[in-house]
DNA sequence: TCATACCCGACTATTCTTGTCAACATTAGC
DNA sequence: GCTAATGTTGACAAGAATAGTCGGGTATGA
């Protein structure tokens, strides 16, 4: 079970993003420069921009900037519209592929880690990255 | 972001295993009536008894057994035998792929949510499910 | 010694990931 | 209006991972 680097790049560009807050629209190659491929890039921040995330701005001196405040944006947002709506089995999007009463019962398991994982991604905010130390980290690495 | 079907498998198998603990080795044909192929499965159990969770007897009457009680084998223990350890992001694992210093604030998040999925993940046993209800699910869906 | 069972490594078809590329649409500024 | 800067879109492709399949072992109870 890992993320992809999508998840991973829009998180970045996000942050980026947020950095950048107020600032106008920054261009694709702008931020490129967190370490990501530009035309790789452009997927991502156009998927960001269909979800809601981030706008843009056609044209010269245009670029992307988030659509809303950095604490209106959580980890989780970013990881649903860069890798589409992490679904940790398929038996809870495809109902009937549960096809016998025994394994059903492991789908309560799923649901619950599914809903679990959900509120903790939800629970993190760009704000929360931009002022460090606020999602709960305690413990030295 | 997605669990591949070792992993649920693994957890079918396991569940099914703990559900016959008591009656002897399960023969990997019986087990197998979970609905997963059985030269598959063979390799999912191969791993598991490298892990230390099941053990086999060989030759006729032989079979898969649970290693350990219920209540001591986790669904985490079961998922890291199937699919490997679970990393969100190689930048966990990975030192030196972090080559800029502003993305390497993203990476306490990676830190942070690695933690608290482990232990989520930990925090149930086949014990658990077993018995039901035990783990935290309250909502009716 | 034979049937039952686990053990192991190689092989393969399909899908997903991770990009790359080319053509197009929009707009600012001269 | 022209041009350069910029976002938009969809097609394409190499490589890796997934999800099995297969063929031959080895151990053991009857």
């Amino acid at each position: 079970m890992k993320l992809s680097t999508k998840g991973k790049y829009g998180l970045y560009a996000m942050f980026y993003l947020a950095q950048h807050a107020g600032n106008g629209p920054q261009p694709l190659k702008s931020v490129a420069e967190i370490g990501v491929p530009e035309d790789y890039l452009e997927q991502l921040l156009g998927n960001l921009r269909r979800a809601g995330l981030v706008t843009t701005v056609r044209g010269a001196q245009g670029g992307y900037q988030l659509a809303k405040e950095p604490q209106a944006i959580t980890v989780g947002d970013i990881i649903d519209a860069t890798e589409g709506p992490l679904s940790i089995s398929e038996c809870l999007s495809d109902e009937g592929s549960c096809h016998r009463a025994g394994q059903c019962k492991t789908r309560r398991v799923w649901e619950y880690l599914s809903n679990s994982i959900n509120d903790l991604l939800q629970s993190i905010s760009l704000q929360d990255m931009l002022e460090q130390e606020q999602f709960g980290i305690t413990k030295e690495s």
